[in-house]
DNA sequence: CCTATTACTTGATGATGTCAACTATTGAGG
DNA sequence: CCTCAATAGTTGACATCATCAAGTAATAGG
């Protein structure tokens, strides 16, 4: 059914992490929507830090998609007033990514409210959610 | 920053859950690719066992999304020949969907590889991965 | 310079997703 | 029985998402 480089666990462990990944997707929609927000535009917010412009290139590798779809994603953000363009000085043809105050602002609003935690967190005591942050800081590198 | 019922590692539990989901969602494209399908139509095969007929509208309540929607994706689902529509007896206004054989065996082969566990989940020892489902599970209800 | 490569855009096309309007069926009263 | 409202699904219109192929501009190497 599955490979075990780690013993019988190894499957089980991964398959509920990516059940709870399919769980999370679903209510991403009507999150999004309230701060009228597609997903994919909240899939590039969430990358696109305050702080740390990007060009759209990197962008289409992060979200692993076509270049040319970064380019409609962007159009719509930026007529939206939430990010802007700018020609990278070394490189001209490098369009860099940088959010907007009001960019800014809504990537806050949206990421505070994805990472409320849910009641069902109140399960798992203290030192199991330390344990979980550890784990899951490895998995994630 | 966010809410913490328990001390303040609920929240970065909780946003590292988010983080691994939006990391496993980049690279859901590529691998729904290699089978000929879309992300939004491994969610739906996802959701219909193969023993478990159900429901269209039961589905749209899954996928959070509108009933018009699962419409044009079990059109395209069943045209390839992976489910089945039949009218149900009780009431003939609700539409059962079932896998077909073929899409049993694409359904099959999607989870096996959705589900193989990454090289980074052998950074974690068995007692921890035996944790880490312990705490899955209660958080997946 | 000349040429190839790179970064992004454009246009075409199909899939996803929502909404409003429609059909057919069910169910509740009168 | 016979409305009449509610429900399940479909259809059509429309915007977005996503890819591909082709095009433009800038860079880099010879």
């Amino acid at each position: 059914m599955c490979a075990k480089p780690k013993g019988p666990q190894s499957c089980e462990a991964w398959q509920l992490l990516v059940r709870f990944s399919f769980a999370q997707r679903a209510n991403l929609p009507a999150l999004a929507a309230e701060l009228e927000l597609s997903p994919a535009q909240c899939y590039l917010l969430n990358l696109l830090e305050p702080d740390r412009p990007m060009p759209m290139g990197q962008l289409a590798g992060a979200l692993s998609c076509d270049a040319s779809n970064v380019t409609g994603l962007v159009d719509r953000l930026e007529s939206r007033g939430l990010l802007r363009r700018r020609a990278s000085d070394e490189d001209r043809r490098v369009k860099v990514l940088s959010l907007t105050p009001l960019g800014a602002r809504l990537r806050a609003a949206l990421l505070e409210r994805m990472t409320s935690p849910p009641p069902t967190l109140g399960r798992l005591s203290p030192e199991e959610q330390r344990a979980l942050v550890n784990m899951l800081r490895r998995l994630l590198e």
